[in-house]
This record gives structure tokens, sequence and C-alpha cells, in this order.
DNA sequence: TTGAAAGCGTTACCAC
DNA sequence: GTGGTAACGCTTTCAA
């Protein structure tokens, strides 16, 4: 591999003057840079990453934590997400190190050595917590980072977010319009901080139409499809179950589809369903999932922006940026209940 | 943030003694390697990774590329796949570097770039292909790496492989002791070397029960879910239709089911299925799909121990793994066609 | 057992 | 316009 010394030889140039015309930081002639990058093309010179980060003190690498805690792995929203980061980092130069992570303790070590070692310049965050160590972590550090998601106290940080607020009392309002009057909720994780604002969507809907606020049809869910196929279960097992449920996610939702399939009872006639996030799956089951869409690639990408930005001292225009989800109706929430 | 000279100044010692206790690379007293410890301690010091690998001509980092040409990114395969290969990086003290690319060229130019600019120390290959540019690429680099996935041609490297061979003979066999007489294939994109594999498992089984090989049973499919819909359909378009389909992957296999639950026909009675992969989805549909499981994470897992043993020069033990699929018998293949 | 110093490949300050 | 050289933070050779 040939260095900037062996260009600076055949050029017969200092390194200095080398590294002037690669990095148009110093002024030369024209004739000295013709011959220096001459020189470059017949050693095939590419400066070396290593050496130039040792100078800049920055590494033009981005961090990205996988951690089952908040979401499976198998959650297809991971996909899109990683893809959209690579893929906008590496407009600026940048490359995303993703590290997986089994439990909290092994996360915060994650965090912690990424930091410390000086691995990445900076951190995407995704799915914040109501309780969330990372985010406490990287503000006490002074280490930046653009999360996926609102804190839920008073911590501030640069964010996007998706309006589950909004969304949710869209669909339930849907639902509403629909002729239901008992809508169940299957909810997220605790945890997360994006759980809260889908149920006070749920609730608001609810609220906006005089409908009782009924809690044994909020049920805890949690994440995967098992989660939505044991929490529909309950519903169903209530004196009055729902005629349509609002899960928390896709994957919940389809388990919940499930779960209503399973009884011998059918999505929509008896139960109407509506997910979150449009994940690919909703369009492979049948009947076809409607949800709200999360955008992760335009997610992603803004992250990214956010952080370049934050990275070279440029002014960020939004810190926070909230974004609509889009309601899709497809077949699982089904039409009108009373015909007339 | 501290280096190693302020830790040598703190303990009283010199650079080359730090150095020599953190790598234990020298012989020091237990006083001065106390003491070192002790200044390590007080000071936070952590040694920079930069400069470390501005030493020793490594980064500590794997590449992987993600290439929409052989997988589509929602192909939960990665999840599992990118996990297994961070965790299991992780336990060397390694990182993965995560790429994603439109096209064949932006592809290529990846490769070039994560190489020459020395950004990663190796590289691990998914879903090897007819006519392997990447693969080609690298070893002419001399760079180092390890596929998931056969060569096509005469080129050696160490890879894992899963038998699609045996594993598409069994499960087409399967369905044959079923009472199956006319069974479909529904093949993966050309360019991919396992799909000539499968396609070859699949012959084999008719030859050795002396079942016709007829050529309109085996049709070109794809990766995506859409394609299996396609492919299902021309299937169905047959003046005889089978009564078996095997598909290239589950993706497609959830494709055909839905293709044929559209045409008002049923799976298992009327078509039964096996799909190739077991992602998650196989247990979200219903009927719940048979298949050929491939375990990804341990697949991962593998690669990058070759790969690590590669980069130390250790012995590669083995350096061309195949590993056996297990047929997973759920609902979509239903039972044997005539009771008796 | 310890340390001085060279060197890894850059960048950038300061002279010329 | 150009070049000499120190510096970035570490490892390692060589000498003491």
């Amino acid at each position: 591999m040939p260095t900037i010394k062996d260009v600076a030889r055949l050029a017969n140039v200092s390194t200095a003057t080398v590294s002037y015309v690669l990095n148009n930081s110093g002024p030369v002639s024209e004739a000295t840079r013709a011959r220096v990058l001459a020189a470059v093309e017949e050693l095939g010179y590419r400066p070396s990453i290593i050496a130039r980060s040792l100078k800049g003190k920055h590494t033009h690498m981005l961090g990205f934590v996988l951690s089952p805690y908040a979401r499976q792995p198998q959650d297809p929203f991971f996909n899109e997400f990683i893809a959209a980061l690579a893929d906008t980092a590496a407009g600026f130069n940048y490359h995303v190190a993703v590290t997986t992570t089994a439990d909290l303790a092994s996360e915060r070590k994650t965090y912690k050595d990424m930091v410390e070692d000086r691995r990445v310049d900076g951190f995407i965050i995704a799915d914040t917590r109501l309780d969330d160590e990372r985010l406490a972590y990287l503000i006490a550090a002074g280490f930046p980072f653009v999360a996926f998601g609102r804190p839920a106290n008073e911590l501030i940080f640069p964010y996007v977010d998706v309006d589950g607020y909004t969304g949710v009392k869209q669909a339930v309002q849907y639902l509403i319009d629909l002729g239901h009057r008992r809508i169940g909720l299957i909810e997220l994780s605790p945890t997360l901080v994006c759980r809260m604002h889908r149920r006070q969507g749920y609730e608001a809907a609810l609220q906006e139409n005089d409908l009782p606020l009924d809690s044994e049809l909020i049920v805890a869910g949690g994440l995967t499809e098992e989660d939505g196929y044991r929490a529909m279960g309950k519903l169903l097992d209530l004196v009055q179950p729902p005629t349509a449920v609002m899960a928390g996610n896709d994957l919940m939702a389809v388990g919940a589809m499930n779960a209503i399939h399973d009884r011998g009872l059918s999505v929509p006639d008896d139960v109407a369903l509506i997910g979150f996030d449009d994940i690919p799956l909703t369009t492979y089951v049948r009947p076809t999932l409607s949800t709200l869409r999360q955008d992760f690639y335009d997610i992603g990408e803004r992250v990214v922006r956010m952080l370049m930005a934050l990275l070279h001292d440029e002014e960020l225009t939004e810190t926070q940026v909230i974004l609509e989800p889009t309601l899709i109706i497809r077949e699982s929430s089904g039409g009108a209940l009373i015909k007339d």
C-alpha cells in the first residue's frame, strides 16, 4: 500500500503539498497539483483512514446498538432502518457499526465501550424508554447522538419521532365511525415511551365520542406475535369482547389475528383489527392488515442527517421532529358494522 | 481523554512500561504493574483504538454489505444473521460495519472503498452468486473473507453453506411419501448458487421415485412474496396443476399460499406447500408453513469464527463447512393424500 | 526490569 | 507556493 510519502517522492514534492492537494487545504500551483494527482493515480494511492482519524480525532463511524429489550431482533423494522442509516451515512462518507446486546447489562457495557474507546463519533438511539439509561449516559458523557423517539422526562436531546397520539386517535376514530363501540387496545411494552402516546390517543378518541373508558379493554401486550396472541386471548375471554382492536404494532396485530382465527372467529367480521408500523408482513397475511404506517427509511435518513449536522457543528434547523403516521386501510379493519 | 503519557507520568514510569502492562508484552515487576494499574484506574484511561490500529495495521472491524441483489432488505434473514455476526465478533473484540448498496455498481464501489481505505480487516459475504464479482475481487485483492454460500466455479475460499440438495430432496421425498405425484418447484433467483443445489435436490427426489420430470412444474420465482404469488399463479394456470409445491424460500411460499387462497383453493388440501429458511413468518401465517430450517444464527457465528481464525493466522480446521437443514413439518404440507 | 526513541500515515503550523 | 517538521497515541526495538 503506497503512503503519502511515496506519492510525495514520485511527484517530487513534500508530503505537505500532497496533503494540500488532496484536501484542498493550501495554495498549490496548477502544475504541482497536476503532478501530485498524476502520482496519486499512478500509485493508486488512497489515504489511510486510520492515520487521518488519529490526527483528526474522529472515526467517521456511527454507532447503532440493537437491543432485544425494546424490539425483537426479528422485527423487520431493523432492516429498513439500518438500510436507511447505512445509506444516508454513506452519503457523508460515514459508516455505521451495528452491535447487538443480549440484556441491559451488556447494553450498558456496549455503549460505554464504544464511547470510551472512541470507536464511533456519534450514536443513533432507537425506541426511547421511560427511564432510559442510554440517554442519561450519553448526555452525561456529552456524547453526540440523535434518537428515534421522544424523551419521557425532562431530558433534552435531538430526536425524530412519530406522532403516535394523533395516529392512534385517528385509527380509533375510524373504527368508531364504522360503528364500533367496544374497542380493545393491545399495548406495547410498558417501558417504551411511545406506548404512552398511543394509549393517550386511544383514550382521547373514546372521550371525544363520549364512549366509556373500559379498563378491561386495555390489555398488556408486549412486542411479538406471541404477545399479541396472548393478549387477544384475554380480550376474547371477556364476557363482552371488543368488536374491534387497536394493536401496539403489526406483529402483535398478526398474533391477535391468529388468536381470533384459532377460535373460529373471523377478521374483520367478528373483530376488526388495526396494527401499527406497516411492516411487509401486513400484506402477506389474509386478511391483509390495516395499519398506521411509519416510514422507517425516512426516519433513519432524518436521524442521520441531524447527527451529521451535530457532528459538523452545523446549525440544526429542527432539533425535535415529529412525523405523522399514515392510516392505511386494508382488509382487517372491515366495513361499516351497520349497513344502511 | 487521558493518554498513555498521562498514565506514565502519574505512575512514574515510561510509556513503554504502561504498554507492557496493558498488553502483557514485557516483563514488569509486580510493584510497577500495580502502580501502572492504579494510575490507569485513577485516570479512567482507555487506550485509543485508532492509535493502536495505526501501529498494528488492523481496524478490528469486519465488513458486511447488504445487497438487494440477492436478498430483499426486508428479508428477516438479515436480522438473525447480523445479530450473530455482531455478537460473535464482539466476543473477539471486533465490530461489524454494515453497509447497504442499491445496485451492482454501488456494491462494487463499496467493496473497493472498504478494502482500499482499509476500513475493515475482513469481509463476510452472504449468498454467493453464479458469477460473483465480490468473490473475484476479494480473492484478487488478497483480502480475507468467509462466505455464507459455496462457489459456483473453481474459486477456492472458506465458506459455510447449507446443504440445499439434501434438504430439498428430503422435503420432496416427504411430499412423495404423502402420495403427491405432481410436485411443483418455485425457484430462487437464477443468479444464486444455492438455487442450483435446490433444483438438483428436487430432481433427484423425483428420479429416485421414478416420477417424470415435467418442466412446466418448475417455474422461475425470485425472492419476494410477490415473486412467489406470481409463480404460483403460473402453476395454478396449468391444465394439470401440481398438488404440492416446494418453494425456494419462505417468503415465496407465503406468496404462493396467498395465491392459492385468493383462487378459493385451500392449503394443504388442494396444494401442499413447503418453504425454505424457517423465518418467524412461517408460524404467523395460517396454515403455518412447513419448511427447511437453516439456522442463520449458527451460520453467522461459524462464519465469524472462521474469519477470526483467518485473521489471526490460526489453522482453520475446516475451511468448507456444509450444514444440514432440518425439515420442519407444520400445517401447510398436510397429511397423506390417500387415507387408508 | 525499565526506558528512550523510532515509527505508523496523516495534517497543519511556521518558515522560507 | 512550497517544504520541514512536530504532533496525534500507541507499540516495539534496542540499549541500559
